[in-house]
DNA sequence: CATTATTTTCAATTATTTCCGAAAATTGAG
DNA sequence: CTCAATTTTCGGAAATAATTGAAAATAATG
């Protein structure tokens, strides 16, 4: 009995663990990454590379590359057991900082960049005289104007507390 | 003069459909899709397959690939002139507008399949007795709760109009 | 210092996505 | 119906991204 629950409870994990990486792609996230995250928010306790390459059976170089990069990106910490030498790495498991986390990269490579374009477009034609040019640095005004909200925003719900959010969405959904 | 303001508009906008391309590889979209989208976002007129074409040197069938993809997103119209055969594409150029079609899409690409995988696995691993099996059913609980939260909050975005989104702004900015 | 465990890098391979170009299908006009 | 204009499809080429596997670098141990 013990057994079958085990079994289940590794298939039901595996299949989250499949799942999540196939999204990842969706999200613009490599797979392998998707799917360490997976692996390590239902893990138990924390994992050495060496089990992480077992589990999801891909190379060290890939799973060294993408446990740095999740490191990197806030989602893992690296852990030292005492008297152990390898490291171990945990997830963040609280969802609402997972998505915090994610939000404010997201911020950093979506929008920072597209803010930029956006800003030097709007100045190279800001003088441009004709009917034309005046209708393309509008448009370019515009988007920049957005932009800079949304760039406002993001920042703001990556500070947001758990608590706040949810209150600030009952006005919202209410 | 004309001529020089003509020109330095012409190379303000290549350089904006060239960066916005660019960028749309980071989006998740393909480059010819976000560049055709800010060609048509800085177009005076409505533009055809054949146009387009030449204005990004790019294949009829890319060209033809992408015209679609940005009408079924809802980001072009296609539009007939009177005595004319073939089709012309007109693009949204309300910011505001784009931006709710492009959450929405997003939302139905990005959070409809998340939820859906974890609704299965918090259904699969409901009745795992085990401590691990407890903890990770609590995992695909609180991820659920969260996706579900997180589509109720898109569907309220993308509905909303461009004043009520500046008036919520306002309170969460201010 | 020599040895060994571990991490990091990287050139080569493989997989995936995007794009071309030409053929096939469709549509409207005469 | 016939013809020409236009749209659509699609197999394979080209470009991009992910992954491997093994060697090099680094760091702890005795």
């Amino acid at each position: 009995m013990k057994l079958k629950a085990d079994d289940r409870l590794e298939q039901a994990r595996e299949e989250f663990i499949a799942q999540w990486g196939a999204m990842g792609t969706q999200w613009g996230i490599n797979r392998t990454m998707a799917q360490i995250h997976a692996l390590l928010m239902t893990a138990a306790e924390p994992m050495s590379t060496d089990e992480v390459m077992e589990a999801l059976e891909i190379s060290r170089g890939n799973a060294h590359a993408n446990l740095k990069e999740l490191v990197a990106w806030g989602l893992l910490r690296a852990v030292v057991r005492k008297g152990e030498r390898r490291e171990y790495f945990e997830a963040e498991k609280d969802v609402w900082r997972i998505f915090t986390v994610v939000a404010r990269e997201r911020k950093r490579r979506e929008i920072d960049p597209a803010l930029e374009v956006v800003r030097k477009c709007a100045e190279e034609s800001r003088e441009i005289a004709t009917p034309e040019g005046r209708a393309f640095h509008e448009q370019m005004r515009q988007l920049e104007e957005f932009v800079v909200f949304a760039s406002r925003m993001a920042d703001r719900v990556a500070m947001m507390k758990h608590g706040f959010a949810i209150q600030m969405a009952a006005k919202l959904l209410g």
